[in-house]
DNA sequence: ACCTGAACACCGTTCAAGT
DNA sequence: ACCTGAACACCGTTCAAGT
């Protein structure tokens, strides 16, 4: 025996949170393993399935806690705030989890889990928050990195950015600002924050009607 | 003058509607406008430009509505509605406007419009909840589509769901369930109209005791 | 069971050259 | 201003064949 599936899936792994998504190959999958590409479609019967796989791994350790005393804790915010960092520590993490959640979607042992808790309505409306924030974050901090403050597709924000100096170091340097807006993304781990307590609440709103004293008519 | 840059734009929009995102390359666009894939670089820098592009076409419609009285009319629950339909609308459109919107995180036009009615934080909350529910929804009715009922990615299911019989008609008959559990996606529109309407609950229960009299202590 | 090697039908992007 | 033609370095997937 050669490589596992498992060996497949580690590979997989490192070279989405090296190389990202959009260079994530099934020929550089194979290349990280040092076989040739036809290998993997003895493990795998394609890269959408390989992708899958792999955000079933990256997901695993989202759960409900098990407390020391033996109950196991159910805290709605916990989980979606451990869900987006799993998600955020690998590269492209939220794009392949949110598709391959999709994918069978109602079938997700998170949303299960939230539900449980929060019922269908409300664990899918944070699940969905969640995924949305985080990819919505993904992409925002990689274009940041990338040094595509410039923004290449409006022609009009492109036009007063000014060229690059010539002869400029091609390091990760981004010390020249293309507007003096502040920061747009400002803190986007305190919006994901906030936008969870705002679901909350509206959730206790639904449900407390129900249980204390109310004006009726 | 042979193609200006809308010729381009219009191409890859029809391109993305009738093959995917997936299958709308740079070389079909040019196919679908009978030129060289090279011409579309006099059009635009590259691929992702053009896809930001068609990403600012398919939410040009969606806005804060004038009423006939002539004021701004502002629902912010309308606006999220419109979004979603206005993405769903053409295929794979939810990933294309969410990853350019990503980008530019921040000066959105419609989240501005969001922002003027809900605040900061609201907007955000609805627009990553909208964008993560159709991207949700866009990828599970595509993978519905291709019959991909059968769950390629995890063996356990795959196993119970038995060969296909031979011989099959290979159109897009689904009429072969794969496990007798409901439908999971049941009503994603439905859905997403609840899912509105605990965020909006939520926004409004932080307002609400700033305004109203409260038991003080 | 796991892998090689070769092949097929594709990609995005660049660049000199045409009109 | 807009386009061609050729090229470069890539893709996912299949398939016969090896061990």
């Amino acid at each position: 025996m050669r490589n596992s599936l498992a060996d497949v899936v580690a590979a997989g792994l490192r070279v989405l949170d090296a190389q990202g998504l959009e260079n994530c190959s099934m020929r550089r999958v194979a290349a990280e393993l040092g076989v040739q590409p036809s290998a993997l479609y003895h493990h795998v019967p394609n890269k959408q399935s390989l992708l899958a796989l792999m955000a079933d791994e990256i997901v695993l350790g989202v759960g409900p806690r098990v407390t020391a005393a033996g109950a196991a804790a159910g805290d709605p915010r916990r989980l979606c705030v451990d869900l987006r960092e799993a998600m955020l520590a690998v590269r492209d993490g939220a794009d392949v989890v949110a598709t391959a959640t999709a994918f069978r979607l109602g079938r997700s042992r998170v949303e299960d889990s939230l539900a449980q808790l929060v019922g269908f309505d409300g664990a899918r409306t944070l699940l969905l928050f969640t995924f949305g924030h985080a990819q919505s974050t993904q992409t925002h901090r990689q274009a940041a990195a990338l040094g595509a403050l410039v923004d290449i597709a409006d022609p009009a924000v492109a036009a007063d950015a000014g060229p690059a100096a010539p002869g400029e170091p091609e390091g990760v340097d981004v010390t020249r600002p293309v507007a003096p807006i502040s920061d747009p993304a400002a803190d986007l781990d305190a919006s994901f924050g906030r936008g969870l307590d705002i679901i909350l609440a509206g959730l206790a709103a639904a449900a407390r009607p129900a249980r204390t004293a109310l004006p009726v008519r």
